[in-house]
DNA sequence: TATTGTTATACTCTATAACTATA
DNA sequence: TATAGTTATAGAGTATAACAATA
């Protein structure tokens, strides 16, 4: 296969080309490139503009949406571990973005909300992350969006039971 | 808006709602979940049989498609720094994995190569990166799946030229 | 015993800057 | 001067383990 004698054929075989992946067809590659492209860009525009990091960006993104919650809520619903959204919530009540409500009923866990202040800077950037994935989504129809959306959320549910799992739930 | 009087309606107003954003809804959060659960139990399948870390199985996948490349080009083409690519390379020669021909030519880059033993354990991932693809996107229609790569290239076409661009390019 | 949350620690991936050796 | 590649260093993001407080 490879060479004949002392042919200058130092090349891979047609039986291992065959087995070769080419990584820019690639699904998981692909989609790595893709959403490491489109989170970094992101990031900058709320990172350099407020100095919010990305999990501090999904704390403040779920007390928008659900005024309160706890750190173990938030690390549900954003898919961030148990010690991400602690340190990300330690920086915002730091810069006093977010206050702690202990909860009489069980006082190992406190609610959390945003503060004026936090909620300002909230309303700053929630114009620009939209004005963002608008720019992003610019040029794919409705449907297409819509068809994208869906197929997000079935490999999400396929994935979520391949192998190690892994999860990212809390401990 | 918020509360009248001593009212207990310590609620986001109606319009602060109206600006938020929902998480679970958001297309760069959605896609950084999904990219991320794909790529870290993707990355189980050959971190845990063979000791690969994600730019080592990029070096790999690169060889194993072009069978030789430069360091330079590996970055290029598998969207890693060159910092990253310089540090999986070093780690794949010291196992013996990948070799250095240094190119007469210009000496100060060298075309890299898979060694008989590379060559073997990449053709031992090769399926089950194969698999686990194949699994993700199973039952997924070879429509949506031509429908998905479309919409991914697109978007990707899109952050590139999205504000700070960062790139990912070599510097 | 189990759970919420914190902290210490470490690992991966990425990036900047300073360097070398070549060109 | 510019480029290929290395190294030191640092920064995110994530994870494990050990812990305190509470249930």
């Amino acid at each position: 296969m490879s060479s004949v004698a002392g042919k200058i054929t130092p090349d891979v075989s047609a039986r291992d080309r065959a087995a070769a992946i080419e990584l820019e067809g690639f699904l998981p590659y692909r989609l790595n490139v893709l959403a490491t492209l489109v989170s970094q860009s992101l990031a900058k525009v709320y990172g350099d503009r407020f100095g919010i990091s990305i999990p501090e960006w999904r704390v403040l993104a779920t007390l928008g949406q659900f005024r309160e919650k706890t750190a173990r809520e938030i690390g549900l619903h954003s898919h961030m571990h148990k010690t991400t959204v602690s340190r990300a919530v330690a920086a915002l009540a730091e810069r006093n973005l977010i206050a702690r409500r202990p909860n009489r009923e069980d006082m190992r866990e406190a609610f959390l909300t945003m503060t004026p202040k936090g909620q300002a800077i909230y309303l700053e950037i929630v114009p620009l992350a939209r004005a963002f994935a608008e720019q992003l989504s610019e040029g794919l129809s409705r449907d297409e969006l819509q068809v994208l959306d869906g197929l997000i959320s079935r490999l999400m549910g396929k994935v979520a039971h391949l192998e190690g799992g892994n999860g990212i739930e809390n401990t």
